[in-house]
Parts: C-alpha cells; sequence; structure tokens
DNA sequence: AACAAAATGATAGACGTCAATCATTTCTAG
DNA sequence: CTAGAAATGATTGACGTCTATCATTTTGTT
C-alpha cells in the first residue's frame, strides 16, 4: 500500500539496521545499541537512529534476527483429552499445523488435561513451566485456581493465552474464544425466528450450573427469548453433566411429557446421547433443534435433518489465533488485525464438507 | 506434536542441511544440489540424500533461505474501487494487514479495478505482467476474457489466486471465495425456517442475471424453496443493477403491492436503498428480511432489527487466505490446513462490534 | 587540568541457506 | 586403456541481525 512507487521499479529493498546507522551519522554498533536498548547511549543518539529509522521505514527483519539467535519457538497447548470431539477436532487441528509450522521454527507440545480435574490442569502448567517453554495456552477452568503456575510463567516472561475458557483477566496476556453469551443469545433468536410469531415451547439441556459457559449460554438464550419472542415459553432446564445417556433420557422425557414442545436446545455436550434420542422418539410436526460444536456426528445429524442449526466455536480458528497472538507477544509484535471471534451458525446448506471424523 | 520428546530437553535444535550431508555420507554440495534440484547427481546420492532427510526430519529454513537470496514478497491484489462497501471493507482490511506484513517481507500493492469493466481488468492485469509481482489475486468477473494476461503471468511462475469472483479453473492457481450456490441455499433454508410451517410469500431482488453469484444465488435459494418448504411461494426476482434508488422502487413496490408477502431476500447490492425503502414503508406483520455482505449500514440495520439476518462473505478472511496461499505457492510449500470457506450467516446477536466504517 | 565515567566506533563470528567456482574423483563409451 | 563426460567435494561470500570485545573519543566532575 505504502510502496506502490518502489513496487513498480524493478528492485526493491528494504532498509537495514547499516541503513539507518548511515543516515543517522553514528556507527551500526549505535545504531544496534538503540534498537536493542541495551543502554549506555546518549539521548541525543537515541533521537537520531530513531528519527532514522522512521524517515527510512526500517523495519527489523525478523526472518534475520531469528536465525542469528536460533529462535525456535515452542508453544504447549494443554487441552483436555478424553473423548469429547470437540476438543478431539482441536487436537486434530493442532497436529496438521504443527506439521506445516515446523518450516517457521514452530515446535508445538499438547499437553492433554483432564477436562474436569482442577490438580491436573494445575500439574499441567507445572510441566509446562519446567520445560521452559516460549509461549503457552491454556484451556482453562473457570473453577481452579491456577494463579500460581500462571504468574510464574508469567514472570519469566512466557506469554498465556486463555483458550475456549477464559481464565482471570490478570493472569493471561489474551483470550481466545467466543463469548458464551453472545452464542446463547444466537441460539435465542434463531429459535425465536424459527417460530414466526406461533407459540411454542422450548425444552432446554444443559450439563451443570457450574460451568460457567453453560451458565452464559442459558442466560443469553433466556434474555432473547424474554425480550423479543414471549410468545415462546422457556421450559424448566434439564442437567444432563454432559453425559451421553443422561441427554438422551432428558431429550426423551421431554419430547414425551410436553406436547406443546416446539423447540430444543442443547446448551451443553453429549450431543450422541441426543441424537439417539430424536432417533427413537416421534418428533412433534413443528419442532427445531439446536446444539453446540460442529463435529462429525452433529455433521451428519444436521445433514440428515434431525437437527437444524449447529451453533459452533471453530476450534481450528481459535488455535489459528492462539498462534498468532503467542508469535506476536513473544517477538513483542503488533498483534495482527483480526476481526472479533464470534459463534459462527451453520445450517445444513452453508456447513463445511471437511469436517474431520474424530469418532 | 512429534517432538515432545525434544521439546523437554532444554536445547532443541532442526537439522540443517550439513546434518542431512553428513548422515548421507555426501558433500555438503551434493545433499544442496539434491535439495534445490540442480540436477547433476546420481540417482543413488540422490536416495541417499532424501534419506537422511527424512529420517531427521529435516526440514528448510525458510527464514535463512529467503535472507541468503533477499526475498522480498510482491503481491499485487486486483480489487473493484469505487464506492462499494464490501470491497471498500476489503481494501482497508488489505491496507491494515500490509502494514504489518512489513515485517515479513511481504509487500503488498493494491491495483483498483472499475467494477463492471472488463477492459480496465485487463490493463490492470497487464500492469502486474509489467511489475514483476510475486503473486496476483485478482477479483475477476465471469464475462470478461483474461486468459492472455493469466496465461503470462503464470508462464513467469507468478501464481494467481482467484478472488470472490471465480476464473476459469485451469487460469489460476487457487479460488478463494465463497460457493455462491451455497449462499443461496442458506438464505433459502432461513427463510424457509422463519415461517415455522405458515404460508408466505418471499420478494426475490438481484442485480441481474448477468452475474453469475447473483444467478447462483438464485438458484441455491430457489432449490432449497422448493424442495422443503413447499409453504414458502417465491414471487418473481426484481433486477435493480446494484443501484440503490432501483432498489429502493423494487423493494417499495414490492411491500405495497403483495399484501402475503413475508420475507424479502436482496441477492446484491445496494441495501442502502433497501433500508430506505423499509424506513418509509409499513412492514407486514410477520416479514424475515435477509441480506448480503456485513458492512456499517447493514450492521447498524440489523441490530435495529430493521434486517433479520446477513450472510457474510467475510473479506478479511478472504484476504488473510489470498495471502497465506500465494505465499505458500511462491515458496513452493504445503498450504497450510484450513476449513472450507463457507458463507457466515449473522443474526443480530452474533454480529461482530468491530465492523469499520467505510462509508 | 586531570581523571573517571559515559558514550561511541570498529570489527568479527555465528546463524542456515543460496549461488557460485574450481578441483578432483568416478563413470562410460569407443 | 583412455578421453571425455558426469558426479562429487571443498570452499567462499552474501544476506541482516545478534552478541561480544576492545579501542577510542567525548563528557562531566572536581
Amino acid at each position: 500500500m505504502r510502496c506502490i512507487d518502489q513496487f513498480k521499479s524493478a528492485a526493491i529493498k528494504n532498509p537495514t539496521l547499516t541503513d539507518v546507522a548511515r543516515t543517522a551519522g553514528v556507527s551500526y554498533a549505535t545504531a544496534d545499541r538503540v534498537a536493542n536498548e541495551r543502554g549506555n547511549v546518549a539521548q541525543k543518539s537515541v533521537q537520531k537512529v530513531k528519527e532514522a529509522m522512521t524517515q527510512l521505514g526500517y523495519v527489523r527483519n525478523v526472518a534475520a534476527a531469528n536465525l542469528s539467535t536460533n529462535r525456535i519457538y515452542r508453544f504447549a497447548f494443554l487441552i483436555p483429552g478424553g473423548k469429547n470431539a470437540f476438543f478431539k477436532r482441536m487436537r486434530l487441528h493442532l497436529q496438521r499445523v504443527s506439521d506445516v509450522m515446523m518450516a517457521d521454527r514452530v515446535h508445538i507440545e499438547v499437553i492433554d488435561t483432564d477436562a474436569f480435574k482442577s490438580a491436573s490442569l494445575f500439574e499441567g502448567l507445572q510441566q509446562v513451566v519446567a520445560s521452559n517453554a516460549d509461549g503457552v495456552a491454556v484451556v482453562g477452568l473457570s473453577t481452579s485456581n491456577l494463579e500460581k503456575p500462571l504468574n510464574a510463567l508469567r514472570a519469566q516472561g512466557v506469554p498465556v493465552v486463555g483458550l475456549v475458557s477464559d481464565l482471570p483477566t490478570h493472569q493471561r496476556d489474551a483470550y481466545i474464544g467466543i463469548n458464551n453469551k453472545v452464542a446463547g443469545r444466537t441460539a435465542g433468536r434463531l429459535i425465536g425466528l424459527s417460530h414466526a410469531g406461533l407459540p411454542g415451547a422450548v425444552a432446554l439441556l444443559a450439563g451443570s450450573l457450574k460451568a460457567q459457559d453453560h451458565c452464559d449460554r442459558l442466560m443469553g438464550c433466556r434474555e432473547v427469548l424474554e425480550a423479543d419472542f414471549p410468545n415462546v415459553e422457556l421450559l424448566p432446564t434439564a442437567f444432563t453433566f454432559d453425559d451421553q445417556q443422561k441427554v438422551h433420557d432428558a431429550a426423551v422425557e421431554a419430547l414425551a411429557s410436553n406436547d406443546r414442545i416446539t423447540a430444543l436446545y442443547n446448551v451443553g455436550a453429549g450431543n450422541i446421547g441426543l441424537l439417539k434420542a430424536l432417533e427413537s422418539t416421534a418428533r412433534p410436526a413443528r419442532f427445531f433443534c439446536l446444539v453446540h460444536e460442529l463435529v462429525s456426528h452433529t455433521r451428519t445429524a444436521l445433514v440428515n435433518k434431525q437437527i437444524d442449526v449447529v451453533i459452533d466455536q471453530r476450534p481450528d480458528v481459535e488455535i489459528n489465533r492462539a498462534m498468532t497472538y503467542l508469535q506476536a507477544l513473544v517477538d513483542n509484535r503488533d498483534i495482527p488485525p483480526m476481526q472479533e471471534h464470534v459463534p459462527t451458525i451453520y445450517v445444513r446448506d452453508n456447513v463445511p464438507s471437511d469436517i474431520p471424523e474424530t469418532d
């Protein structure tokens, strides 16, 4: 953009620190002292060098710098292990990206954590502290206190990025994830729209009120329906602890007990159970079904018209963003401009065809 | 992932070509000849070197390579100029990204083309051919024949990426953009869902049948409604040539003439005219309004409940992807894994808050 | 003016790759 | 067996930055 004139001419050359030193009228050593803040430089020299930098549009050549220091980026990702399809998808993407990132000297280690055990997270983090990583991304747990290891990391200058579930603001450098209240509101909006003003009743399934994200989603959904769709009644939430069997039973019960039911929204996980319930149970004539997270089985159900909408968090995008953030933080660079990460809505027509099998 | 063991130990080092040569039992020169395909190497040597590479997990250090060749990436983006808010947003993102990319030695030139003039595109491309860019991204035009300049570029080894509107498959290396039939189907699905089985009629506005993307969207929308929502009638399409005034008039007429109208879908541009019409005209009790492309005014209208859904192409994501593709193509690298780019659905709750003003 | 302290200059090796050159060895055909 | 071709080895400078050392100049203090 700023370089159209140069661009046209055959040879473009970025100014080097030597160029800066020359136009500033100082030696390379001094320019270097200024650039790398090594101190022992007179104010007026600092001034001269900085002016030369802006004048020439000097940009530090990160590649050369990394080469000279033999820089390698070692990033650790702490992600819940186990059978959860969403995190499986996340780990799969991480693995794929990892191969490509090798060329950029980015090494990735994935540490499986126990999804709901605070101790496991704590232990994983301590492992990272010891492994002298350059950056860490953590899927946190709102109930666990990770202050000590996180502060230890950040005291070492290791940036920490919260992933999917936020950490206390002062314990991390950035948060990459959706706003779950927004996700809930989005669900509420779509449920409301699907009623076209007709009366209806929504069955709600959630894991537990202890999960902050589930709470937020429920709240968002309720907010929108109460404000904009008084024709839609909210039935009491059933809690499933994200267990497939419990989800199944709750869905069957909801469908059977209330013949006014027109919509079902599962705020949490365990959708396989829900799908089984939908297969075996008669569905009302008017029925709108909405779940979270696009994985192979929810995708199939979407295409097969068992469910109508999937709200997805785009774990691949989140991983990419985490990586970008970590690199920028480590290099002390500007973070590239990126649009706010919001929940994605999939209906059966805009669903990507390349969702990997994770089962 | 593959390097957990190394990761744990304090010092990690990527193998260099010297290491490869050593374990292959050949000189650096020979290893280099293999790595850079310079020829004049015996088959068995090639074999030995390649084996050593896979054995050690050698990955070419792109940073060092680019440093030694003084590589600079010069990418040209041919994007329609003028007042169109969507392309304004695209150019704005390009500009922002450009600043950050300077650190990676990526220079970006944006060439404004005349949105609908084939000659302008042709001229712009010839300009690029002359400017010896390293890669080109073009917003094409289905009606124009760009075979000559495109082939000239690709003959020079300059990768060409089609953006937003596809080019003939054999004339480009990749296409970055949404599938417009999918976009239309998505619109149709949402319109259908919004009727909850009640009867309705959809007013359709489009620019012109000459625009391939508009055709595709109309077709997709019709497909879904006819197949899955027989209760929704499709009214004849009004053609607006993407002119605000014509869009306004068509919308007013549609709302006035047909009291059964329950939805309006503008397949094309000129939404400012539509918004004016919605402000001044009485809307039916049941009314679902859907448009394309999130820009400041459509975002405002979404939040203010004038429209219900915006289907967006995510120009920022498209730009980023184009950049990634071009870099990978130039470096002859693998393209990082990325999920299929599909149209994004925005309702007023999941709409990003940081859409820049482009008016 | 003398002296220490602060600032500056000059320079060199390392990082991994590319792109050369030139000498030497090995292979192949007649 | 030998000339010529093909293959290989050895080596070098450049790219831009970092890090270090050491010599020299300038500054400020008494």
